[in-house]
DNA sequence: TTGAAAGCGTTACCAG
DNA sequence: CTGGTAACGCTTTCAA
């Protein structure tokens, strides 16, 4: 069974392969097919006939030719990650309904794999991509833009980085609701734990909580701990250990992993929240419902977020200049911050 | 800045476009280039002129002549559950290491839009489809069947569906374990909590749970309650009440999202575990060793389902008969299944 | 409103 | 080992 062309279908139609192009390309407005300057009647025919044999676009050829593919690429630092896992759906509802196919690939917070999955969704002739940088990622990043392909960052700045689309959040803001939630139940002693990772939304994140506390004449109070991924586990124990000793009465994490290690470290040692540590995490997870006291935590707007994404690429697409989109976070309450003092 | 062809490369190397073609598919092997018949030196002076164009190959030109794309697609259920997030990236590692690049796409629980995905993805000429089958998809998975395009069925089986891979867990292995180790704990009145999805892996675990409690002949006491995706937290609350009053001892939950719903409501109704109600769940979370009490869980392989789906495919694609593989569940002890009696 | 014909960048085939 | 040349299936002028 050899593939169905759209020559086949001219053919079986009587009509010319021109005629078969626009109609397959056509785009239904309303009711009828507006943008084709074909005839009802024929068009009509061309569709039965296309749809008798069974025939499908080749997109191949279409691309080839066109120089168009119609398809995004999306590089998530972690594919795995539940907050990239609900904004992938997002970016993928809103890419479809402009006629957009969604191809993923994951760049595993590695510059280099960051590189590798460039280069192959460039040679694979995507319009556009929507990448969460990773550090050091600078360099692929250039390659796409070199290669003329728009891209649009997410959730992560690059300073300095020209002609690129931007959706993020306001992380600022984020660590500022957080800190502030937690200073106006009274408290003093409010820290922070964060990752050594050089990136955007954690160091914004960082300066929301600090210029909250010297808004509140509380700086001298003010202390940022750092960890790696790899050794988080390890590090918040000591940290945290450290902490209650020294009458720390808060923490605010500023990402789902942080917050994780942070649950599972009070858990460990016994320790309670909020009587022993008022907790304030990120994202979303199912463990900020279920664990022993419910987390108060700043959620991300992942529907915005992926509908701006696509819509300032597919903008970049078109031709129109990159924007740069900045997004609100919200704060879930949960007994982790009530506290009466 | 337009693009560099093989062309320019063939005539600033000075050499015909069909050498050129042959060193860019050339695969390295051990040190040297062995698949290709072109002279070392030609082939050097070929690479490094290519490096200095800039040349990337065009993939659209190369799938359309040759009608392969070195892609492959991978059509999960639900891109945010984490089984597939996990799964996902072992795929990816395992298809690239053989030179694939991976298309993700998701069917989100729905015949229609595996069948939207399907098509998209046939379109762009894909070599090959992973798919986690929805309930109602035989008939999406038909057309690519048709179309001749090798499948692999994932995590759930499609009974009578000819010509596809498979690669599944024992389901029937994880339902027995995991009653198996309630039984014997020395409990009687084990019970299961289940969707009416119509899928394999569910029916399958409970028929391992059925044969366990009848091997132990308990069968007099197997009971399994069933719910929808959408109504599992309110239903999930009355059987549990309804359970408690009737002194059940045990529930083993075959998905994670039951486990989560059933975690979440034995908090709200301030039950515990083991003592209250022993709980032994399904898939990795971080609940599981955050919930207060940890919690006992099957794990599927991933990195081997990942990995041999990636070879049957694969194998498939090179024209091997589709293979069926089944890999092992493993327990994960927590303490809700710790009891002494 | 319709159709003929010219490519898009590769790979495959056949000769040297 | 190397090189010409014809496809692959489609979109896109241009002309009728």
């Amino acid at each position: 069974m050899k593939r169905i062309t759209i020559r086949d279908v001219a053919r079986e139609a009587g009509v010319s392969v021109t005629l078969v192009s626009f109609v397959m390309n056509a785009k239904r407005d309303k009711d009828g097919k507006l943008d084709c300057p074909v005839n009802a009647e024929t068009a009509k025919r061309v569709l039965r006939v296309a749809q008798e044999l069974g025939y499908r676009r080749n997109f191949a050829a279409a691309s080839l030719r066109s120089g168009k593919s119609n398809t995004i690429a999306v590089i998530p630092n972690d594919i795995s990650n539940k907050f990239f896992a609900g904004i992938s759906r997002q970016i993928e509802d809103a890419a479809h309904k402009l006629g957009y196919t969604v191809f993923f690939a994951s760049s595993e917070e590695s510059a280099e794999h960051l590189s590798a999955a460039i280069d192959a969704v460039t040679a694979h002739n995507v319009d556009g991509i929507i990448v969460a940088p990773v550090t050091g990622g600078e360099e692929a990043l250039g390659k796409a833009i070199d290669a003329k392909v728009p891209v649009v960052l997410l959730d992560r700045d690059v300073e300095g980085l020209q002609g690129v689309g931007k959706v993020l959040l306001d992380d600022e803001a984020a660590g500022r609701m957080s800190t502030d939630l937690l200073l106006g139940k009274g408290l003093t002693k409010v820290e922070m734990i964060s990752y050594t990772l050089g990136i955007s939304s954690l160091s914004e994140r960082e300066t929301g909580y600090r210029k909250s506390m010297m808004d509140h004449d509380l700086y001298q109070n003010a202390r940022v701990h750092y960890t790696t991924y790899g050794k988080a586990e390890a590090d918040v124990e000591s940290i945290i250990r450290d902490a209650v000793d020294r009458g720390v009465e808060a923490f605010f994490l500023p990402t789902y992993s942080l917050s994780a290690t942070v649950l599972s470290v009070l858990k460990k040692l016994g320790l309670r929240t909020p009587d022993d540590l008022a907790i304030v995490g990120f994202d979303e997870s199912d463990i900020y419902s279920l664990y022993s006291t419910t987390v108060t935590h700043i959620v991300q707007p992942l529907k915005e977020l992926g509908e701006k994404c696509v819509e300032v690429l597919v903008g970049m697409i078109q031709g129109n200049p990159p924007e740069k989109i900045v997004l609100h976070p919200e704060v879930i309450l949960g007994g982790s911050t009530e506290i009466n003092k």
